[in-house]
DNA sequence: ACCTTTTATGAATAACAATTCATAATTATA
DNA sequence: TATAATTATGAATTGTTATTCATAAAAGGT
């Protein structure tokens, strides 16, 4: 059962909910859901591992508050980014500057969606369609600032927008994990390159 | 201890090596390193958990031999089509539409490598480099056709070669992840349609 | 002050999965 | 035909990990 709010009567938590949840996406960030073990979110959070029963649930709700969190705290930080107002191809360069930041991490390294998505597949739809309701928003907003980027002239108006924003979000999937591999983030600043070059009218 | 080939005396294997590594190969395509069971493997086998022992080892050794497998087979087929003669362009057309059809599967959908890439992460540096020798294979043979398309005046030469072919990696991997999670070959399909048009000159 | 509710924490448990054991079977070779 | 080597298969076993238990502690309400 998870306890959302202070209701009344009780002893008060000790630790903050935000702070151990973001201990906690650091741990699923870096190992995945699977190899995520309770000693090692134990270790992070500094916290007994009933403690996050209590407070989140058991291992899936968990993760599932994590990766609500992860949506607020990382994916609306780059719908912002790319509803900024200013020249579309600058936004887009810097998303892709954000995105560059995260391939360059040594811990906690590329995107949590992408890392989880490829082990997660189909098997758990609840996570499946909380990733693709993000990846959706991030479609929809690239979409528009390429169509306005479109209008103005600073991006190539022979391809489609609805595509060009698929192909946007597929390279920085693809590069992100790329360079997670590898350990590189040369991929990443590559695939980046030639992607924001090959728009630019 | 893996035997390689049949040497001298003893019970002959009852079952084909290639066959059953092929089995094997869609339980772990499908279900990632972590979540198949050696139950997923007898069952998709049809044989002994003691058997796949006896074949090829303990469990990341199996896992070992599948990567192996799926190189052998399918990577080299990607990096045959590129390579062959004939229009640099149609070769690449070509590659995706082979991705197309991985995306279009139901069951083992995408990309094995890209599948587990983000589970297995930098944990496991055996299987990273094999999987980043791969990646760095098709890298170099997507630089060559590009190259060789750039001169003919058939791709946009504005980009440098190496750029492109990280982003065509890039682009198929990170579309092919996006399509198995929501179950929807359109995004591969779009995003792969704008990567052509936006390099074709 | 007492009861109820919630949290903290050490310890137990239960479920699951990889590995190993033990034995029978099948072949080549001496 | 006896022996060594290898495989097939049912049955343990070992190890790991999520979950639950049990008890103490800290609050609010009456």
């Amino acid at each position: 059962m998870t306890r959302k709010t202070r209701e009344l009567s009780g002893r008060p938590r000790e630790f903050d909910r935000d702070a151990a949840l973001a201990k906690a996406m650091d741990v699923f960030w870096e190992q995945g859901f699977s190899r995520t073990t309770y000693a090692a979110l134990e270790k992070a959070t500094g916290l007994h591992r009933q403690s996050l029963v209590y407070a989140f649930g058991d291992k899936k709700a968990l993760f599932h508050a994590v990766l609500q969190h992860y949506e607020i705290t990382r994916v609306q930080s780059v719908l912002n980014q790319l509803r900024a107002s200013g020249s579309p191809l600058a936004n887009i360069k810097a998303v892709l500057d954000l995105w560059l930041n995260d391939a360059r991490r040594e811990t906690t390294s590329g995107c949590l969606f992408v890392n989880i998505s490829g082990e997660l597949g189909q098997t758990e739809p609840v996570f499946a369609k909380l990733i693709e309701q993000s990846t959706q928003q991030l479609v929809q907003a690239f979409e528009r600032i390429i169509e306005l980027g479109q209008m103005r002239g600073e991006i190539i108006s022979h391809v489609n927008a609805t595509d060009l924003a698929r192909q946007a979000i597929a390279v920085g999937d693809g590069a992100l994990l790329r360079s997670r591999v590898s350990g590189d983030p040369s991929f990443a600043e590559s695939a980046f390159q030639a992607f924001l070059s090959s728009i630019k009218r």
